[in-house]
DNA sequence: AACGCGTGGTC
DNA sequence: TGACCAAGCGT
């Protein structure tokens, strides 16, 4: 008798346990993937959510997005964090429009050419948006092919070669193999999660190197959590947060209210500035980009 | 290659 | 309750 790969039973998993989320009905193009795995990277699914539907109504095209004022597209990242990613996405779609005749490319190469798009994001569209077979590892898979592959409780820091562990897991059969790109993830997120997984509901327990070794703790070093109070990143939050809720420039004094320490909120009103992310009026106010 | 970059939910 | 976590990217 044979056994399925562990592949397809993950793609027969998913298919009874997928989450339905708005960008993988039938019909998504590819710049609306585009937008939600931009808006994905380090943002949780029900964050991203209600702001990608507000986005796709307003810029439908990646042209529509190109012609608004930075500001309104800062405006409209809300409160989504790392803003820069908005910056980004809004000058991917200029290249977009300007280079490629408003079409998304579909070239993982030209993809990950544009800004704010990397190894990730480049497959994921590839694969979400126009149906290519392409190996889409992040953190999810990461762990994943850590654990059934290599036996080890957490993941390995990102390496060249995670696209060769995930693309010999996929089955052969193409569509198959388009699904269990996102049908992994979905494992990763949803099972084969960071804290406790859910061994008990996994549809590849039975041949989990991991399971089979006897669930072995972690031995590297643990991954230091990154602090947020008191950063940097908290005080730049904080000073857009400001802008955002501003109809118009507002005062320095409005701004220094934010933060007690002067030196750390001129640095981070400076970094603001060099992002691109605020701008100096004429009269010596700050505002978003117009 | 390690680090900086936002925000809020969870246990 | 504060540590931990969430579909990365650029430098």
């Amino acid at each position: 008798m044979t056994h399925a790969a562990p592949g397809d039973l993950i793609v027969d998993w998913y298919a009874a346990a997928a989450r339905d989320l708005p960008w993988r009905a039938p019909g998504v193009d590819a710049w609306a993937v585009l937008v939600s795995e931009v808006m994905l990277q380090q943002t949780p699914v029900a964050r991203v959510e209600p702001v990608w539907r507000q986005w796709l109504a307003r810029w439908p095209t990646p042209a529509t997005l190109a012609a608004e004022p930075t500001g309104e597209v800062i405006r409209a990242w809300g409160k989504l964090g790392y803003p820069r990613r908005a910056l980004r996405l809004q000058a991917a779609a200029a290249v977009i429009a300007a280079e490629h005749d408003g079409v998304v490319p579909d070239d993982v190469d030209t993809l990950e050419s544009l800004p704010g798009i990397g190894s990730y994001t480049a497959r994921a569209v590839a694969c979400f948006g126009y149906g290519q077979r392409q190996p889409v590892v992040d953190t999810n898979v990461r762990r994943v092919v850590a654990r059934l592959v290599h036996g080890r409780a957490e993941a390995l820091p990102a390496r060249a070669s995670d696209l060769g562990d995930v693309a010999a897991l996929a089955p052969a059969d193409h569509d198959r193999a388009v699904r269990f790109s996102v049908a992994v993830m979905e494992l990763g997120a949803l099972v084969c999660v960071a804290g406790t997984p859910r061994c008990g509901v996994c549809p590849v327990r039975g041949v989990c190197a991991w399971r089979l070794a006897g669930s072995p703790a972690h031995d590297g070093p643990a991954r230091k959590v990154q602090k947020f109070a008191g950063t940097d990143r908290q005080v730049r939050g904080r000073l857009l947060d400001v802008l955002r809720a501003a109809t118009g420039p507002v005062e320095q004094p409005e701004l220094d209210a934010v933060w007690d320490d002067p030196v750390q909120r001129g640095r981070c009103l400076d970094s603001l500035l060099v992002d691109g992310l605020v701008v100096q009026t004429d009269d010596a106010r700050f505002a978003l980009p117009g």
